[in-house]
DNA sequence: GCATCGTTTTAGCCTTGGCTAAAAATATCT
DNA sequence: AGATATTTTTAGCCAAGGCTAAAACGATGC
């Protein structure tokens, strides 16, 4: 059985390996809060257990039994973002760390208690995919909004979830995942738009626009 | 923030504080199997804290700062059960475990909304008396169905949570809270029973009648 | 009143997962 | 290449929460 820590280092480590191969020790100690020191100590425990790949002063890679245990970490953690939003009330800016906590105590029977609860769900309410039981993912799709031109179409797919804030914003605004929304007009100096969105006009800032994805419906001249 | 370990150690002192005044080091040690040991080391943190008084040789008893951690924990676990009950499919004999753990992973927020959900519950599955958020609880009220002369019509008030399988047993009786019962015959050899309950009769072992509690609703002659 | 017995504490040890400061390895710049 | 800067590891420390074995305490019995 992983501890609490095993299971947040293991999910850490799965996140930051996306795009790059391999994770540095300092990235991985800057992006859990902890001494860069801590970290190579636990890298090697972790090693020790079969859990990643760690060669000193070269960085980890996750094995395929430590990624099955972050997958199954990030499954019971986004399980559980949705639980709250759909059935306690919550809002989404309100989640994450309250699923960072519940992740580490949910049995098998739990997880599959909620799955079935929620009728089986594919994405988090910030749109991020669930994995399944068994461990598949499915790939995060969707272009930045920051890359439609003017007059697009387009159905927001996910919205970034690293800043409670942005998405308390984001959510005030209507643009969360399912919404529909056309790109009004683009302010190039500083990257910011106007887009319609639940029938209305809303500015967002280039800081918002970057940590929102959408798929394209039709591109139109406006 | 009190810890894991320390939420566990004060809800077990209070229970073990129900009927005798001082709890001592290897009750507790006993109930929590853990080695004396390693109590003693904790209880002295424990005062350290000002969760408990202790005194060495002499037990421990709850602080009102203790008592309070106490309650506040013991309300998210009866929370967590009842809302495993309701919400999530679980029986009653599979949700002690679950609620063991994530009675620790629970927010105010979370406990709130639990509550919400719940519709401010005062009795868990097993009719146990859920703690109030401002540390008041009800008295466990109800007699022993062992101790009910025969022909006695009674409505069940609480099942002793202790063991699952018999929690399993009693349930698939029907011998769960809110039922109405009639003892119909006593078999003084054995101190079993036959008991009218959900439209049958059912003979329940001495065992099983020690573990439930009822309010008498008549008694009459059978 | 003193020996014995069970309970409790002390002593010494362990693992986990943190920390800082210093040393070593790697990367970068001229 | 050599000097310098950055990254990473090592060394040594700590607190929490466990353990066993031995010593001390307090209750009991004679
Ligand atoms: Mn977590
Ligand atoms: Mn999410
Ligand atoms: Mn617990
Ligand atoms: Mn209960």
């Amino acid at each position: 059985m992983p501890t609490v820590s095993t299971e947040d280092y293991l999910k850490q480590i799965r996140k930051l390996q996306e795009g790059a191969a391999r994770v540095s020790t300092s990235a991985l100690a800057a992006s859990l809060g902890i001494a860069d020191a801590s970290v190579t100590a636990m890298l090697k425990k972790l090693a020790g257990q079969g859990l990643v790949s760690y060669q000193p002063y070269q960085g980890v890679t996750l094995t395929e039994k430590g990624e099955a245990f972050a997958l199954r970490t990030l499954r019971r953690h986004r399980l559980w973002e949705l639980f709250l939003v759909r059935h306690l009330g919550f809002s989404w800016d309100r989640i994450h760390e309250e699923a960072e906590r519940l992740e580490h105590a949910t049995s098998e029977a739990l997880e599959a208690a909620l799955d079935r609860a929620l009728g089986f769900p594919r994405l988090d309410p910030h749109g991020d995919p669930i994995p399944s039981h068994d461990g598949r993912i499915e790939e995060c799709t969707g272009a930045a909004l920051t890359a439609l031109p003017t007059g697009a179409l387009a159905r927001v797919r996910r919205v970034a979830d690293g800043d409670p804030e942005l998405l308390r914003h984001a959510g005030r605004l209507g643009v969360v995942p399912e919404a529909s929304l056309e790109v009004r007009e683009r302010f190039g100096f500083d990257g910011s738009l106007r887009v319609r969105v639940g029938g209305r006009d809303r500015f967002l800032s280039a800081e918002v626009a970057r940590h929102v994805f959408v798929d394209l419906l039709e591109a139109r001249d406006g």
